[in-house]
DNA sequence: ATTGCGTTTAGAACGATTCTAATTACAGTT
DNA sequence: AACTGTAATTAGAATCGTTCTAAACGCAAT
């Protein structure tokens, strides 16, 4: 775990450099707390984080960040509705799903089950029916429900 | 196509009627133009059209209508990023999928391909063991590319 | 040490949505 | 058909998340 943590950052790191990027200090605290953050954090978080340490930091500067990160394909930016319509950022680049929970909006990483030849062939025939032409460069799955807790908190009241 | 519309139209008013919602015209007209659209329009883009007849029409009309719509299961949310981070709001209540270009962000629904067992087994498998006791409500999935029509745009430039 | 250009900063600007307080009008009652 | 309670509409302000701006700054190549 903590090792899959470092080699994200690691990634992160040598892209920058290899971009000819700047590895300015508030770049590298950002990509620190961001690689090892399993909670999908908002934007908001993550500078709320960052201030205590970077007393002048700027929002642009976080968005900034990130947006370099997911040009590189080393993040990607969930836009999943709820209460708040912030985006969430991701740091795992493995092949995954997400399960959301309706209550307190965490967000958990599934990774993918390979899928059946016969399901993955009727889906094409769906998706050709429906939309004939469409190339498909990625597929996103959301589970939506309630995680273990807030189930467990419902049942109470 | 048109009498599904009409039907859509109709479940749509008596639901209004029997939550004893008043039937405004304003409100009306924005069933009649939702429920015929089959382009997931954004709040903006019913708003617009709206006004040509209505032109004293506000956006917390639209947005309340909206709601109501979404809080009955009548219509659904969407949340999909890309240019505009708008919403888009979509009256089909069948169980599908959506196929969104990646250039033009057109939206596209795709009805559900009953899954095999085997892969929904296995799909389950890998959520309980990511997120055990997850109660899952709702799945959805996001099909992302290039519509026909920008496939081809894209392959002349 | 110098210097060029990418970065950061604070704050303004922006787009989408929600809220507010005052006005209007539906629909049930007489 | 007039009356009335209450929900709905309106214009505009407020809010939230995000992007932009112009000026100051500082990394890294020389």
């Amino acid at each position: 775990m903590r090792t899959e943590h470092k080699q994200r950052y690691e990634r992160m790191v040598d892209d920058l450099r290899q971009k000819k990027l700047k590895l300015t200090p508030q770049r590298l605290a950002i990509l620190r707390l961001f690689c090892a953050d399993e909670s999908h954090p908002t934007a908001q978080d993550l500078y709320a984080r960052l201030r205590t340490t970077f007393p002048t930091m700027s929002f642009a500067t976080v968005y900034n960040t990130l947006d370099a990160l997911a040009l590189a394909g080393l993040s990607s930016t969930l836009n999943l509705g709820g209460e708040s319509r912030a985006s969430r950022f991701d740091p795992n680049t493995d092949p995954h799903h997400h399960a959301v929970c309706d209550a307190c909006g965490s967000i958990t990483d599934i990774p993918v089950a390979t899928p059946a030849p016969a399901a993955s062939s009727r889906d094409a025939h769906a998706l050709d029916s429906a939309a004939p032409g469409f190339s498909v460069r990625a597929v996103e799955r959301v589970y939506r429900g309630l995680c273990a807790a807030c189930r467990k908190k419902r049942l109470l009241s």
